[in-house]
DNA sequence: TTGAAAGCGCTACCAT
DNA sequence: ATGGTAGCGCTTTCAA
């Protein structure tokens, strides 16, 4: 850069630093007090004379002053009245996720109330498309070979987030974004997916939930499953999943609940055949409806297809109508999330009930007690970390499961 | 100046400096390098070679290093990398109200785009409940009689929030939320409300739309509207509004609103009084129920009710379905807003569409563009404010609107 | 390429 | 109640 004035050294023409906004000293200066007293007239007002207080106050205003630099507050303080929150995917594309709204409306509750702000990071670096910066990375990580590195290029709006804490939402293991997160130093609190001990987690017991679905669908008398899963790494990848990936998996979440689905199999004497899975790319209808018809399209026709989402279970839906197959006379179909729109789909949906809004809330006191350890423990140098919580899940039976025509 | 032993009171231990947290210049210590290249091994790989910035990469892992501190980094270089949004209500209630989170989303969209953070800035200081600290102000300034002070107490989520620019969504002119956020002396966006020439203004024509729905009733045959209003000043109100309040509005929106049924009226001759409004506290149902109960139970009972929200007319078809009224057979119920579930109410509602989406796309690209200009014209003096935008709005003519029962 | 120095604007601490 | 001083941790000059 070359700029060339700038740096107008001769001409404090209005009592203006350099950069153009005046600072709390130009104040004080243009009084004759002191920059503390300029400093306390804005934040203890009980430190001076009222007088004095709007004397300051009135000069701050003629000059232009705005008000103690939030940035400058920022690094003196150690503190940045926000908490961040990182999605798994565009934030734009958070907006369609209703569970995640749910989530959101809960944890602002929490936070608020603290007086906080809440800040939501951006998951790209700006112009990559989607996975792109996630790919380089994991390529760039794989030739390197360092786990959980992640300091390299992307994600600055994750590293240079001005937050106290972050809350992660329902991030595979191994994401880089995951990786970046927790190298900032700061506290966590993990929502649904990655497992570290290190930090708080927010969770159900979505191995329980999954089986709990499981079960009731072979408890109608299906034997043969179709599972519509939600990604199972953080390499989003459609189609068919064997075992051998399976095994692989990262996202905790997915895992749990594959393993939910396959024990309650197990537990009714079916063949590990019996269960099929078709993994999505995303989280939306049209990939349901993507999966359900690779599920109903093939040999071996399941009679029930397992969705970990109420949006993936909506799709599966307007997929098996379109093959010309009644649900559930011939389809059942079980979704997860139980989101408002559940119940008034035609047929109401099957699905597991979680409370996305209470998971928000325990997030958000999960990190402020997390703040609040920190501070504690300043020097005591054991920062208690905040166990989190596991809420319940039930399933919740509505129109969409029913016999499998098979066993009839 | 007089520093000692570099601060390194006695305990090196680790090369962590005080806090605890170690910083950069422990690591340059660490390894031997300045705090220069540590820096760059971070943000400017060009910079030094690959080996070294490896080997830095390492160390800062090591030591416990997470990266630069956002804090200093936005003091130093003076962004933020955020925008803030500030909403005329607990954040909480933000999520209850799908104008609002169309509107976020195109906001999101347009600001991730830049690769920048979202702050949802909570309105209400720690432990105040709603009003209470808008009230306080309201009357301390009432006193002092400084319009536009608000340098005052409350408020601090805003004053320190670590953002380039804020969206000010919907606020009336008087609130002291939107003096402070003026103050803060950085770009802002207005949507919808307060009209000062100096920040950029994103709107629809309110008066356009709002007498484009008066017409359709008035064409309809109604001779008596009655209007739920939404807030016309800062200090929210319910109940019946006599001319005097409505010329007293400080709410840009909702002044241009009910300009536009007046308009209406008065161009079809009819008397003043047969237009009557009730003002609402809050953008919800059971306000709007309220509202149309107090219009529906009174003497000279209107045939048509013009809602100032969607919200508030799904309320007002409540309240007039437990008065046993058919609509639109005995009352006709225009919305406003044509939010996504205002097509599948019974009857389906007659309302203003507008753009809420793009409305938030265009306030996160004018904010954007101010930053731009800022940035450009640094010593060139004039900041160009740009200039906002005015969407198209226009009426959608559902089942919930027929003709005046008393015409037929 | 790398190193040294100078602040960005503020507030906690020490004095008075 | 008020004034001085020393950094918070970083990056952007300048010089080598």
């Amino acid at each position: 850069m070359d700029r060339i004035g700038e740096a107008d050294d001769r001409n404090p023409r209005r009592g203006a630093s350099r950069k153009g906004r005046p600072t709390l000293r130009d104040v004080a200066r243009e009084l004759g007090v002191s920059a503390q007293t300029v400093s306390n007239a804005f934040r203890r007002p009980d430190q001076l004379s009222p007088a004095l207080r709007s004397e300051v106050l009135r000069t701050a205003r003629r000059l232009g002053y705005g008000g103690p630099d939030p940035a400058a507050k920022s690094l003196r303080g150690g503190r940045a009245g926000a908490l961040g929150v990182l999605y798994n995917d565009r934030l734009s594309h958070a907006f369609d996720d209703p569970a995640f709204m749910l989530f959101l409306r809960g944890l602002t509750a929490a936070v608020e109330q603290a007086g906080l702000s809440l800040l939501l990071i951006p998951a790209e670096s700006p112009g990559s498309v989607d996975s792109d910066a996630r790919q380089m990375h994991d390529e760039a990580s794989r030739g390197t070979r360092r786990p959980g590195a992640a300091a390299d290029r992307p994600f600055a709006a994750l590293r240079t987030a001005v937050v106290d804490g972050i809350v992660v939402y329902s991030l595979p293991d191994d994401d880089p974004l995951y990786a970046t997160a927790a190298s900032r130093n700061r506290p966590l609190v993990l929502v649904d997916s990655p497992r570290d001990r290190s930090f708080a987690r927010v969770t159900i017991d979505d191995e329980a939930a999954a089986r709990a679905a499981a079960e009731h669908l072979i408890g109608l008398g299906h034997r043969q499953l179709g599972v519509i899963a939600l990604e199972l790494t953080a390499r989003r990848r459609f189609g068919p999943v064997e075992a051998e990936r399976i095994a692989a998996a990262t996202n905790a979440m997915t895992a749990a609940r594959l393993s939910g689905y396959a024990a309650a199999a197990r537990a009714a004497g079916l063949a590990p055949e019996s269960v099929t899975v078709v993994e999505t790319e995303a989280n939306t209808e049209p990939e349901g409806e993507r999966a359900a018809r690779m599920l109903l399209g093939g040999d071996a026709r399941p009679t029930a297809l397992l969705a970990m989402s109420d949006r993936l279970a909506v799709g599966a839906i307007a997929a098996a109508r379109e093959l010309g197959l009644d649900i559930p006379g011939d389809v059942s179909v079980v979704g997860f999330d139980n989101v408002p729109a559940s119940a008034s789909t035609t047929p109401p949906l099957t699905t597991v009930d979680q409370q996305h809004e209470a998971k928000g809330r325990q997030a958000g006191e999960c990190l402020l007690a997390a703040l609040h350890d920190g501070d504690a423990a300043d020097d005591s140098g054991t920062a208690a970390a905040t166990a989190g919580a596991e809420l319940p899940a039930r399933l919740v039976v509505r129109g969409s499961t029913g016999p499998s025509p098979r066993s009839r």
